[in-house]
DNA sequence: ACCTGAACACCGTTCAAGT
DNA sequence: ACCTGAACACCGTTCAAGT
């Protein structure tokens, strides 16, 4: 904290424009308000600019969520490498809970690493840049898959993780852009219904019931599960 | 096509506006040019109205999305019914097969029913509305299911579902709002390329040996594989 | 070289006014 | 009752102009 440090670490005026500082910058934005509120306009507030000045570092916004996706990828190799693992299960396992880790660690912008269409057809959110498919795909290989077993296994752990982390990540966002209920003109004499909980659950006994069941938050066990399960079922189709 | 019909089957100005018909309209445009373009203006357009007649049958955008999406799960119910499936298996099977036809038929909105909030936060997309839910949850019960085991089976069925059809309608638009290339203002002697298929690709040796098997198409198969492994799962917890 | 001001072509939405 | 015109407060993006 020396006063000779070029002014990097003030706030109140940062220290200038980079496309390392916007990327964070709207990642930083998405997580605090949500996608659609990360304006161009809104994140040249934040950065302390006018919303054209982002335009030398971007090429526009679809160019900035993109970056942001890739940002939320970046290290992942670098990590998993460094694991050393031994066996496939071990790698899997442990890509499974990196990218678990990240989208649990950006729940509002995950979403975008799933619904974004990547640069080539065949690659599969959320492994979707080369590098780590390649990755992926080599030590697959070199622990005896074939072409085909590779392939496949892509494609079901791939399925795997956005249907988890999705669905995991959506209970915990529930609403970062608060939504406003409009008010519907009805008769005035029904009085208000708070939310759905007393609209169509007198048809619902069953859902009722269960209601807590279905609220309990057991993510991280039916992640493992069904995790093994997925590690078990590949076993059986590489070793058969 | 008596000319006696009230002008309703005129396509050059159509009958009356309604909320169904608005709602009609909204997925036709969102399967023709994507989300993002079906704007109120533009589908005022389609209808041949002003935009801001919209506004005396739909609250809003958001509510008139929310109402495209549930008219995608409409009538789910009523079909699963009149199959008269006898086993919980062969329910769950029907279940599936009814929401993968339904995505596929319209792949460019299905990621709204995966990605928009549902009314409930224990509501897990695909299967986002309580009829369908309470349904799903009494004929697993009536089967033998212990209400955890009913509500771990509903979890992990739609984890299935959205991973599995998130990532097969996702290859099948690839893009239906066309993204034009943004000139990169890079030096004119590099030569133009293509897309990502020759940048990163020296650096990906099994990727390029297994691209053809990368972009085939064998998602119905690997639906099954992934659903009878999902019941065969299920059939272990509940008889154990 | 880096940022700004002004402008353009869009949005969603409201509301008084028309028929 | 149903739709329209005009207006408001926003967007993303371009481009000449400032420093």
């Amino acid at each position: 904290m020396s006063p000779e440090e070029p002014d990097e670490a003030r706030s109140t005026r940062p220290p200038r424009l980079s496309r390392q500082r916007i990327v964070d910058a709207g990642l930083a934005s998405i997580e605090a308000h949500g996608v659609d509120q990360m304006t161009m306009r809104s994140l040249g507030r934040d950065l302390g600019v006018e919303a054209m000045a982002l335009y030398r570092y971007v090429s526009g916004r679809e160019d900035l969520l993109e970056a942001v996706v890739e940002s939320l990828l970046d290290g992942l190799i670098k990590r998993v490498e460094a694991a050393e693992t031994t066996s496939w299960q071990e790698y899997l396992q442990h890509v499974a809970h990196e990218i678990r880790h990240m989208a649990l660690a950006h729940p509002t912008a995950f979403p975008l690493v799933v619904s974004r269409h990547p640069a080539a057809p065949w690659l599969r959110p959320p492994l979707r840049d080369i590098a780590m498919v390649e990755h992926l795909l080599a030590t697959l290989c070199e622990r005896g898959f074939s072409d085909d077993q590779a392939v496949d296994t892509y494609k079901a752990f791939t399925s795997f993780l956005v249907g988890s982390l999705l669905l995991e990540v959506s209970t915990k966002t529930e609403n970062v852009a608060a939504v406003e209920e409009p008010m519907n003109e009805g008769s005035a004499d029904i009085p208000e219904q708070d939310t759905v909980e007393d609209v169509d659950l007198g048809q619902a006994p069953h859902v009722v019931r269960m209601r807590d069941r279905l609220s309990q938050d057991h993510s991280e066990a039916e992640f493992e599960t069904g995790l093994e399960s997925l590690l078990n079922r590949i076993e059986n189709t590489v070793s058969h």
